[in-house]
RNA sequence: GGGCGCAUAGCUCAGUUGGCAGAGCAGCUGACUCUUAAUCAGCGGGUCCAAGGUUCGAGUCCUUGUGCGCCCA
């Protein structure tokens, strides 16, 4: 332990100077990184080639495949040792006799450790126990391990190391791997999806002079040249409606948002998200898209629309339930009376009373939105949409023609949590300004996610906004109830941790 | 931001009333030509999260801090 060459680490053990020391051995034997083992074949498709053949049809299968991948276990029994490796499709065993690979390659491949990647050729056996296995002719080792994997049978669930140091968490736990596919598969699918539609995938800009589109503090960074703050983006939504203004009449973006707030089992500083854009379509369009969006997107990558998340049965083929947010709010609460849904005053009691902590700038609408956030959020369990959000907290959606007091908005919920958030966009200029005034009216108050005015987009919609509606998909809390993932930090592969101890 | 819980070997975890730091896996040495958490014999392995405090004596009790988890805001 005298020389060591990385005293930096600070976990050096026995068990990786041992290592080290292998490692050395194989660095004065020659190249201890070769990078010329060629691979022909995954476990996967060996195990689907193979499946329904016996031991006795296989001793006539001479086809010599080629695999590489890391060696899980080891099951030395004197001079015949079972390998299982592990490479991109799974897992395959390797059947690795002295006689056939050569005493000096075998008293070597006696001292490699689980956790090492080996590169095999060999051809295909049933072993007496019957599982399928490569039976190697040669064997050699591309990469030493130096770390050794978590133990075996338990495996590795500490959450702070499998979040920081995911690629352990890829190794061993199978399920985790099968989670980040899935995303990925969610992903490509909702592209399919609205590519199908004609809808074209667009990128806007993340670093922006004025962080609009949402309610929500931003990052600040610093641009050295031009020496001024620009601001990380929290909604690509301004820009979006820009391009809808340009002719881009059916406009999607996939990408991360920035927010400034705290860390929980449903926030993640940044995050994913897809805001979709359709000219000539409202509300009610964007709500049957995004229905059937969800749906197909279970199917597609669930392979049924029937879920279980978290212990509870969802079933997605089922309508979507549409309530208003003032029948949800009366729904959870027998005693709300809807009829003075108007009342400042009977609203900011009720809030209270729910344990809203209500503030002197709240108005009527913000009181309903945070006795609806209090009392029925967390309890809209089976997919609901919730319409009519107040036009007092939905500063870029359009009035409800026949109750200007709420807009032709929608949220979409599922297993207690925001999803989805939707309208039919404000296209009214001069009505955009006004809230907009607002908004700085606020800020100046003191609440500081309130929005910036944003000339330039008034300006694009000066020249007019075709009737338009925009979808926003939290794509995180989406992939975790279609993965049954209990925190978003499941579905991030590196998600936001305070710095290490 | 507040409350509760957790932190001991590389990993997963025990640790009694405050009295010598433990197990399994992993590792090392040896045996073993069909194993499946292989088996058998032997051996090594610790900043008990950090800093203070109480005590003859602290992994254990107290205080503060750090990280993680859960709940609440």
């Amino acid at each position: 332990m005298s020389d060591q060459p990385s005293r930096d680490l600070p976990d050096e053990n026995h068990i990786i100077a041992t290592r080290r020391e292998k490692l050395a051995a194989m660095r004065a034997g020659g190249q201890a990184y070769p990078n010329t083992f060629r691979r022909d074949v995954l476990a996967e498709h060996l195990h689907g080639t193979y499946a329904e053949r016996d031991a006795a049809s296989l001793e006539a299968e001479v086809t010599e495949y080629r695999v590489a991948g890391r060696m899980m276990a080891k099951r030395g029994q004197g001079k015949v040792s079972f390998v299982e490796i592990q490479d991109g499709s799974g897992r395959i065993q390797l059947f690795v006799q002295m006689n056939s690979v050569g005493a000096d390659t075998y008293a070597a491949f006696k001292s490699w450790d689980v956790g090492d990647i080996v590169g095999a050729v060999g051809s295909v056996m049933r072993t007496k126990a019957g599982e399928l296995s490569l039976r190697v002719s040669r064997i050699e080792l591309l990469v030493k391990g130096l770390r050794p994997l978590p133990e075996k049978w338990v495996g590795l669930t500490d959450t702070e190391i499998r979040y920081r140091q995911r690629y352990v968490d890829l190794i061993v736990n199978p399920e985790v791997r099968r989670t980040f596919l899935r995303r990925g598969q969610t992903l490509s699918f909702i592209r399919r999806f609205l590519d199908a539609l004609g809808f074209h995938e667009v990128e806007t800009p993340m670093l922006q002079p004025i962080a609009g589109g949402a309610t929500a503090r931003p990052f600040v960074t610093h641009h050295n040249a031009l020496d001024r703050d620009l601001y990380l983006r929290i909604a690509p939504e301004l820009y979006l409606k820009r391009l809808v203004v340009g002719g881009i009449e059916r406009v999607y973006e996939i990408n991360r948002n920035f927010r400034n707030e705290g860390l929980s089992t449903r926030h993640n500083p940044e995050f994913t998200m897809l805001e979709f854009y359709q000219a000539y379509a409202d509300h009610h369009d964007a709500m049957d898209l995004v229905e059937t969006l969800i749906r197909d997107t279970a199917l597609a990558v669930c392979g049924t629309a029937s879920l279980v998340y978290q212990g509870r049965q969802y079933d997605l083929l089922q309508p979507f339930r549409r309530w208003s947010m003032c029948a949800a709010v009366q729904q959870f609460n027998p005693d709300f009376d809807p009829a003075q849904i108007g009342d400042r005053s009977y609203l900011a009691e009720f809030a209270g009373r729910v344990g809203v902590d209500v503030k002197h700038g709240y108005g009527p609408g913000k009181l309903l939105t945070e006795i609806f956030e209090k009392t029925v959020e967390g309890r809209l369990m089976d997919p609901t949409f919730i319409t009519d959000y107040p036009t007092e907290v939905s500063p870029l959606a359009r009035r409800n023609d026949q109750h200007p007091e709420v807009t032709d908005r929608f949220e979409f919920f599922v297993a207690g949590r925001e999803v989805g958030n939707g309208f039919s966009e404000l296209n009214d200029p001069e009505d955009q300004a006004a809230r907009f005034r607002a908004q700085v009216a606020a800020k100046d108050a003191g609440d500081d996610e309130a929005m910036v005015y944003d000339a330039d987009y008034i300006r694009a919609l000066e020249y007019g906004l075709p009737p338009t509606a925009g979808v926003g998909i939290g794509i995180d809390r989406l992939v975790m109830f279609l993965t049954d993932s209990p925190s978003i930090r499941d579905v991030l592969l590196f998600p936001s941790m305070k710095p290490e101890s």
